[in-house]
RNA sequence: GGAGGAGUGGCCGAGUGGUUGAAGGCGCUACUCUCGAAAAGUAGUAUCUUGAGUAAUCGAGAUCGCGAGUUCGAAUCUCGCCUCCUCCGCCA
């Protein structure tokens, strides 16, 4: 949520940022149930201060029968502007929250992911003296993925797998823990990309599946709730990435200046309906309703919170690279980075099966826009009080990184070659 | 799931209808004392919204887990919810 006083000294800013990220918000209404809530809010203190005066008057004794008239009054006048507040306000807040938050300036405006700017590429196309396959053919042929069987329990977008494919999926995680828990890794890649930020490394966490509607709705991941699953028994959904649970920690929450930034690496299975994507990407692990995640979080400074971003897609960029996978660099325009984001990185990394690059990874740097209804603070050194910054990148999406070394990694006899940096991790095998 | 207990400021804790935004203590900050530190003393020390002011600041409203209600008046009474603790049941 933004701000209503920025908005209010920035209405022109705000309705024009809206329009590139394509939201549909009337700013001018807003602000004029702004006007009208504030109106009638000092209506209603000036009844309040009536009422405690009134109460004042009586202290220490019994009040007066012409005071418990009076007070009766008020108590009348009140129980006709207040529900009158109540509603406005319930449709300003509601109005407010829709609006999105401000495109970092650096952010080209776009209308459509067309516009995504491709900023770097790494890594060259593999090139193959066979027709390469996709993961699926060659899970199917190591008999690593059972999707018609988990069709049968689960039904579509599910999956079973199996074997050496499972192996392969706990070593790039315990590669991961070992990367961004060393502190001297963490000061090379800012190094090597002329950030200056803290070494600090990554905290693992396991967080939990299940989050409150309240508590979603805060870090503004529960729209679309097409999207996601409710517990039909409980005031619970299943989260749809480590993101909305690891950031919502500390809600409600005044953190010490002391303790940031706060990094955390956290791994979940995360739920997606995947509502009205059907028949798109049907094929093996691409698009799953259920998929494993390793997910990146922090807490910082507004100062340092753009560094912390550039960082998070840095990390991004260097595992990538350590798993030797093609991959692009690219910044979002205002259309695709969404409505949380003041900026967003993607990481598209080559698949030989489908011939292209796909989307694997994301970072949002999200500004004070989540900890603004999260009430996310932090206590500066100086005393004063400032909302947390936040961050958020895929480190890992286990499913569609598999899908990437699977197709890169193939040989002609259906084999897969290991990543040098993930043999450690699998028993010294350079082979699966 | 059943029975019982509890949730007050950064922390501990008093407070069961009327100068209680809230005693007292701890912590923290400043000052006094001291060569300095400690001790002692004095003072200060919540957040949000809103109005005035360049600002320091001042006025008003709200906040005692969350929400609703009773009342002239609610931290205090009633109802619902959440969380924690104890016991029973179930269970990886």
């Amino acid at each position: 949520m933004l701000d209503i006083r920025f908005i209010r000294e920035n209405a022109e800013a705000v309705q024009a940022n809206a329009r590139n990220k394509a939201c549909d918000v009337d700013i001018t209404t807003l602000l004029k149930l702004d006007t009208d809530c504030r109106v009638l809010q000092g209506q209603v203190d000036e009844l309040r201060q009536k009422r405690n005066d009134n109460v004042e008057k009586s202290k220490g004794g019994r009040p007066t029968p012409e005071l418990i008239a009076e007070g009766k009054v008020i108590k009348d006048q009140l129980a006709e502007i207040e529900p009158k507040l109540k509603e406005v306000s319930a449709e300003f807040l509601g109005l407010l929250k829709k609006v999105p938050n401000m495109a970092w300036p650096d952010v080209p405006v776009g209308h459509s992911e067309e516009e995504n700017v491709v900023v770097k590429t790494v890594g060259d196309v593999p090139k193959f003296d066979f027709i390469p396959l996709n993961h699926a053919a060659i899970a199917a042929k190591r008999d690593w993925l059972d999707k018609e069987r988990a069709s049968k329990v689960a039904g579509s977008r599910f999956a079973y797998v199996k074997g050496d494919m499972v192996r392969l999926q706990f070593a790039i995680i315990n590669f991961v823990m070992d990367l961004l828990g060393d502190e001297t890794k963490i000061a090379e890649i800012a190094k090597n990309n002329k950030l200056d930020v803290s070494t600090k490394p990554f905290v693992p966490v396991l967080p939990p599946y299940m989050i409150r509607t309240e508590v979603y709705d805060a870090m503004d991941r529960l729209e679309p709730r097409d999207e996601r699953y409710k517990l039909e028994n409980d005031d619970l959904w299943l989260q749809g990435s480590a993101e909305h649970t690891l950031g919502s920690m500390y809600v409600n929450e005044v953190l010490d200046e002391s303790q940031l930034p706060i990094r955390y690496l956290g791994y979940a299975t995360s739920f997606r309906r995947e509502a009205g994507t059907y028949g798109k990407d049907m094929e093996g692990l691409f698009r799953m309703h259920q998929f494993d995640k390793l997910e990146i979080e922090s807490f910082t400074t507004a100062e340092n919170g753009l560094n912390e971003h550039l960082l998070f897609a840095a990390i991004q960029d260097y595992m990538l690279t350590q798993l030797e996978l093609p991959h692009q660099i690219v910044q979002k325009c205002t259309f695709d980075i969404g409505k949380p984001n003041a900026r967003g990185v993607d990481m598209n990394t080559y698949l030989p099966g489908q011939g292209k690059y796909r989307e694997t990874h994301t970072a949002d740097y999200m500004t004070d826009y989540q900890s603004r209804r999260m009430n996310t603070r932090v206590r500066r050194k100086s005393g004063a009080l400032e909302l947390v910054h936040t961050n958020d990148a895929t480190a890992f999406a286990l499913g569609r990184i598999m899908i990437a070394i699977l197709e890169n990694n193939q040989t002609a006899d259906g084999q897969v070659k290991v990543p040098t940096a993930l043999q450690n991790y699998l028993g010294g095998r350079t082979i699966l």
